[in-house]
RNA sequence: GGGCUGGUAGAUCAGUGGAAGAUCGCUCGCUUCGCAAGCGAGAGGCCGGGGGUUCAAAUCCCCCCCAGUCCA
């Protein structure tokens, strides 16, 4: 890329030289810097001297950084919530550009405001490891950013207006220029990408400016990277200054946690009974100075870098005189880093909270679950004794209007006391696992390191907390240097297996690829006629475009498939023509009615009439309606963590997917069932509003994208009374009365944190209700009751039958040995063992019990016959024969099979042949016998 | 969304194709002034559900349900 060479850098007098360390192009009016500034060589100086005139708090540092804009014609921007809900790539907030991507950097729908200024709070947990211990990483932050979105004809503001307004804003900090660099270093990520200036300060980055103004072609002149790159329709001023990196640069602390939550932290040294840093540092004056210096040139980013940094840190120490060892070294700094990180995850906790989050085992839930088990653990290696929502509570002031704490204390409390018993649950079966283990492996006096992946992968145990439990017990375990290699290996080995052509998704594909390729780039919109009045059912159109089966109109009833609602199905007749629609998709701009198999499409131009099956359109109708009402109800019901996490609708039935962190009590469901009928009956008038984008962001806030948020300029927005309010593209009824009767079905939990409902509504709701109670009257019939005491006989017709069955094995055993007993009378003698054949009126299990009981009187031998072919041979401990290969031979020429083992062998041979296979089976056995020495006993 | 574990007595878990087990808990008896402990006896199981293979399945195969866990 070319040299930022803006004219504002001259202006100012700063220089462009080449880093000496890294090679990096940067600007500086510093005559003796030589250093880009962020590399090896350039270590923290704003540590006790800080370059910001006075020291800041969160509120007032953001307040100075929004104000400044805000007098520069900047509007300022609510913040907008962590969890991306508006996009599906991404689960988190990364960064203040996530907020307007991708429809507003893609040109598509027009920034809230331009330029604007907002302060984001953002969530990253790819560095949680460095957390506490590199004095500089938080797995939460703010960006404050100012934003200019530009376009031909409309230019905002561009490269040297930016670094204009950054420096004067640093100015007004008290930052002297030759503080300050500017390294040239150009940007690019998530098919993005421009120039940049990253910000750097006494050794710290403290934002980055960056100028967007590629997107990612295949047939693009600039390439980056090894990726060809185009200009963009949108050239976007995107920058990022870090809220708590400004203030650590003011307060001067030696780490920014101290800078960011000192009370937190001060009740925390207090509750763990952990030596302090002040007290530290009176012993060893500038340790923690040192190390985050140390750690903030080294680019600190893995558990060997760590320990790296931590030996680097003692021989520093060493050379200064101090005789602290190593070992004491990290005995003094854990329990300080460990407790930084404990306020760190807590508050990045009630960040996710405070929007909704509900944790959980997969998408952005797991992410919560795993910072809450990580603070568990923390605070339990610390030995604090601190329920998650007091811990959290001790954050409460410097969240004010970043978390609203208000009204949802107790859910908050709620959540975490079942996730802090969830981890406890899992750790109690952990410790119980790895004690199996260990009782397995003690002859080897070693547990094997694969153990240690398993152990994590399927049962989440942590391979510290393992070594600790396994060394307990006196066993050795070493966790392998690439554990975590070894665990991404077990994903990798089966994760490429098959992607499932789905074969609908495919037809859809093959129609949208046919329809583009008739229209070859002529933009075609259909005219929706199905907002205006959704109960009408006829209309007249002309056919605009046609293909191999389907058909585009000018205007159309016909509702194409979207927002989880099923497509309209119906009919077009032209002239004596019927043509049957059984499907309806949306491609681009225009409603493409498929029609069914060997259908010839009508002409262009032609003119027909439409009609869309109304009884269809009413069960969506009412279905879609009434999945608005219940998602309602169940914030209603359950609480404002409620959203939707999936919804499918069709004619009879609906079901809504949404989050919620236990599963739903009987209670709970006919709340949310009685809720959402007194909606109904209430009649309320159904809204169907048309706003701008912003406008109905403004109003109704971003509770309107349940299912994704559209790349719309203008939003459809369905509002019921003060029910429910939500984007919505579907077809809805006017008023909640026409949904009818809402029946709840079911509740299942489909994964942690999310609750399946299951419903029907209208005419369908009716049906379901006359099936059960078409199920129940037969079920009493049947048990020859009235419905109302169906329970309670069955409740006491199972214990009968429990109790029977218990009674005829008793008379069977019984009767097996009486069996037994005239068996034993007159039975011939071979040898010293009596050989007992005969039939009995039994099944295998009763031949068991009879041979058990013959087996008591000494040496036998026994060949039992039941009714049905079923065939046993036995014999007692001493008596020299081999059951199961004499069963088989025999079995073999009757056309039976069996087998077992020596002394008990079972077998079953076709139902004519039971008699011939007991007189082959004696003399089998006694030629066995004859053959066999004689009988010890 | 994908991967990996697991589901057997009230609880915790053994059980690799051939007669369902252990420990704790529970009930009763002995012992005791009483309690705990001890001794003895007993009750308690659709071996998650449904298919399949087999003479024979808790056990092997397939599907489903439930629980746990890791990853995106």
């Amino acid at each position: 890329m070319e040299p930022l060479a803006l004219p504002t850098f001259a202006e100012l007098g700063f220089e462009r030289r080449i880093c000496t360390v890294s090679g990096d192009p940067f600007w500086s009016a510093d005559p003796q810097r030589t250093t880009s500034g962020d590399t090896i060589e350039d270590p923290y100086t704003f540590l006790g001297a800080p370059p910001v005139a006075r020291p800041y708090t969160l509120a007032s540092m953001r307040e100075a950084f929004l104000g400044f804009f805000e007098q520069r014609h900047h509007t300022r921007v609510p913040r907008y919530p962590v969890v991306a809900r508006w996009r599906s790539d991404v689960f988190l907030v990364n960064a203040s550009i996530y907020d307007f991507q991708p429809h507003v950097t893609s040109g598509a729908v027009p920034p809230p405001a331009n330029p604007l200024v907002i302060s984001q709070p953002c969530i990253r947990l790819t560095d949680l490891s460095s957390v506490g211990r590199s004095g500089r990483h938080t797995s939460n932050f703010e960006m404050m950013a100012h934003h200019a979105f530009n376009r031909d004809g409309a230019e905002v503001y561009w490269r040297d207006q930016t670094l204009r307004y950054c420096h004067e804003f640093l100015r007004s900090l008290g930052v002297t220029d030759t503080a300050v660099t500017y390294k040239e270093n150009p940007w690019f990520g998530g098919g993005n990408a421009g120039a940049a200036l990253e910000v750097i300060i006494h050794g710290l980055e403290v934002a980055t400016l960056v100028f967007m103004d590629l997107a990612a072609r295949p047939d693009g002149p600039v390439i980056i990277s090894g990726e060809r790159y185009g200009p963009m329709p949108v050239r976007v001023v995107d920058t990022g200054y870090g809220l708590e990196r400004l203030l650590w640069m003011s307060t001067g602390t030696p780490t920014i946690y101290d800078s960011l939550y000192p009370q937190v932290l001060s009740r925390l040294y207090d509750l763990g009974g952990i030596t302090t840093p002040t007290e530290i540092e009176a012993r060893h004056p500038g340790l923690f100075a040192r190390t985050s210096s140390l750690a903030g040139m080294m680019a600190v980013d893995t558990g060997a870098r760590l320990s790296d940094l931590r030996q680097r840190v003692h021989a520093h120490l060493v050379q200064q005189g101090s005789t602290l060892t190593l070992e004491h070294l990290r005995a003094l700094m854990e329990p300080v880093e460990e407790v930084a990180a404990i306020a760190d995850h807590s508050r990045c906790l009630a960040l996710l909270l405070g929007d909704d989050v509900v944790p959980s085992n997969g998408k952005v839930g797991y992410l919560a679950r795993l910072v809450l088990r990580r603070t568990l653990r923390l605070l339990d290696r610390r030995g604090i004794d601190l329920p998650l929502i007091e811990l959290l509570q001790l954050h409460g002031h410097d969240l004010e209007g970043i978390v609203d704490f208000h009204g949802k204390t107790e859910q908050f409390a709620a959540i975490l006391a079942l996730e802090t018993e969830r981890y406890r649950e899992a750790s109690r079966r952990g410790e119980g696992l790895v004690a199996r283990l260990v009782a397995k492996h003690r002859g080897t006096g070693a547990l094997p390191p694969q153990e240690l992946v398993e152990l994590y992968d399927s049962h989440g145990l942590h391979p510290e907390v393992v070594a600790e439990l396994v060394a307990k017990a006196g066993l050795q375990v070493s966790v392998p240097d690439d554990f975590h290699a070894a665990v991404a290996a077990r994903h990798e080995r089966t994760a490429g297996a098959e992607l499932g052509a789905d074969v609908q998704v495919a037809a859809e594909q093959a129609l949208i690829t046919s329809v583009r390729a008739t229209l070859a780039g002529e933009p075609l919109v259909t005219l929706p006629l199905y907002y205006e009045d959704v109960h009408a059912t006829r209309f007249d159109a002309v056919v605009v475009a046609t293909g191999p089966q389907w058909v585009i109109l000018d205007q159309t009833l016909f509702y194409p498939e979207g927002g989880g609602q099923p497509a309209d199905h119906g009919r077009l007749h032209c002239g004596a023509i019927v043509l049957p629609v059984i499907d309806v998709q949306k491609v681009d701009g225009a409603i493409v009615h498929v029609l069914a198999e060997g259908s010839a499409p009508p002409r262009v131009g032609s003119a027909l009439r439409g009609e869309i099956d109304p009884k269809r359109r009413t069960g969506h109708l009412r279905h879609h309606t009434a999945t608005h009402i219940v998602l309602g109800a169940a914030r209603k019901v359950l609480g404002d963590h409620v959203w939707q996490a999936g919804a499918q609708k069709e004619a009879t039935r609906a079901r809504l997917d949404i989050t919620h962190y236990d599963r739903l009590s009987l209670q709970q469901r006919q709340a949310i069932e009685q809720v959402a009928n007194a909606v109904v009956l209430a009649a309320t008038p159904i809204e169907k509003l048309v706003l701008p984008r912003a406008e109905a962001e403004a109003r109704f806030g971003f509770r309107l994208y349940q299912g994704g948020a559209p790349a719309a300029t203008r939003l459809r927005v369905l509002h019921i009374g003060d029910h429910d309010t939500q984007g919505c593209g579907g077809t809805h009824a006017d008023n909640s009365a026409e949904v009818g009767l809402i029946k709840l079905l079911k509740a299942d939990r489909i994964a942690d944190g999310v609750v399946r409902l299951e419903y029907a509504a209208g005419e369908a709701a009716i049906a379901v209700v006359q099936h059960q109670e078409a199920v129940l009257t037969a079920a009493a019939t049947a048990m020859a009751v009235a419905p109302d005491s169906l329970t309670p006989t069955i409740e006491r017709t199972l214990e009968e039958v429990r109790r029977l069955g218990k009674e005829l094995a008793r008379i069977e055993s019984a009767a097996a040995a009486a069996s037994a007993w005239g068996a034993l009378d007159g039975a011939p003698l071979v040898g010293s063992v009596r050989l007992i054949c005969r039939s009995e009126r039994g099944t295998a299990t009763e031949l068991l019990r009879i041979a058990t009981e013959l087996l008591r009187s000494g040496s036998v031998v026994a060949a039992l016959m039941g009714e049905g072919g079923d065939v046993l041979l036995a014999r007692s401990e001493g008596v020299d024969i081999d059951c199961a290969s004499l069963l088989r031979s025999v079995l073999a020429s009757v056309g039976g099979r069996g087998g077992g083992k020596g002394d008990l062998a079972q077998g079953r041979v076709p139902a004519p042949a039971t008699g011939p296979t007991l007189v082959a089976l004696e003399a089998s056995v006694r030629a066995a016998l004859a053959g066999a020495p004689a009988a010890k006993r």
